[in-house]
DNA sequence: CAGCATGTAGACAGCGTGTCCATATAACCG
DNA sequence: CGGTTATATGGACACGCTGTCTACATGCTG
């Protein structure tokens, strides 16, 4: 694995009392979001966190439940979260592009690695499971949500139609080829989720 | 967590030497498909899979290069594939039939929690991922397009569809419910899936 | 200034991993 | 049948991580 932070030397000895709190929270997120980058939810690890913080493990044990839980804040603390949706008149253009820019999201940057594995986790770490949803994956659901209710309204897309399912018969397939892997996540793959979707197999 | 088996007494004492090769894999295969579907990943360990079985772990580690690999083993030797589908004339109805089966098979037995918790732990290991794609997704993903194909050939769908991203808007939106759990994974959802396909959203 | 909340260092037991022996015995082959 | 090889076993070991507990130092608040 990579360095770290090349000069990361730690910052001096640090005497035995207290410490301002946000400084510590600060460095410990950083920490965490850096090792998480670098090494993965494999080599994440509560004792490797505290030691890149220069803090003491008793502090991290005290703030945060669980490691997943760690590990998300981190992520949060180094990745920017580039929710941001375009929102054209076209919903079809709309959805492709949010559609291609999560696959380069996920394809092109460590996110898609880390958020691989942050959901992978979740499965064995109910703390980081509700975290996850309730800070990740709640927010983006919704705001394709809104994106379709807006179609739905100015009559692109039949009005009957449950925006939810659509969701998870996009994204959902995204991440579905993210996790299992069997093919390639493309940005053709993208393409086709959404034509399939707006003209019907039929 | 509840008894494994409750009549588990360790048969005896064992000596030393060697036992039969296949009497030993069967014993470490039943104990890791058990453990796995009482505990989960959480508590699959080798070194409890070795005590059920009343096997050294040194005979794990020779045959078996994660632990991954063996949960997968273990799966398989103690819950049936259940891989069969059902072939009407009538594509609707079949995808209807094998997604909502298979929504069953997550929601209503064991199995549910212990694929998404395998599918967990192959983010992290890549020995699983690759046993996993090939003896698990892999067929099943097969035996999906081929029914799509089918339906092609009798001119039920269009001819120019991408059947492989069908399966990721089908399936791949199941387990996207399963393993984010934003919303209910139901038989409901499931026949949404395939209406929202068949018909379009336009 | 006094007292409390908080961070720190260090220790500890517990558990799982991965690896190494020496030994015992099954499986195989002449 | 007998000798050789492959393999399972019990035991031990060092290692790393987890959680928790203690004694102590120090910032922060009133």
């Amino acid at each position: 694995m990579a360095e770290l932070t090349p000069d990361a030397q730690t910052p001096a000895r640090r005497g035995r009392g207290r410490r301002p709190a946000d400084q510590v929270r600060a460095e410990i997120l950083t920490a965490a979001g850096e090792l998480l980058l670098a090494e993965g939810m494999a080599g994440f690890t509560i004792e490797k966190v505290a030691a890149h913080a220069g803090a003491s493990r008793m502090t991290i044990y005290k703030w945060w439940p669980s490691k997943g839980a760690l590990a998300l804040d981190g992520y949060f603390t180094v990745v920017a979260p580039t929710l941001a949706f375009t929102d054209t008149a076209d919903i079809v253009a709309d959805l492709t592009n949010q559609l291609v820019a999560f696959v380069h999201l996920v394809r092109d940057t460590t996110a898609g690695r880390v958020i691989s594995q942050l959901i992978g986790q979740a499965q064995t770490d109910p703390e980081l499971a509700a975290a996850y949803r309730e800070r990740y994956s709640g927010p983006r659901r919704a705001l394709a949500v809104e994106t379709l209710t807006r179609a739905m309204a100015r009559g692109q897309l039949r009005p009957d139609i449950d925006s939810e399912s659509v969701v998870d018969q996009l994204w959902g397939a995204c991440y579905h080829r993210l996790l299992i892997a069997d093919l390639p996540l493309t940005e053709d793959f993208a393409r086709t989720l959404v034509d399939n979707l707006i003209r019907g197999l039929r």
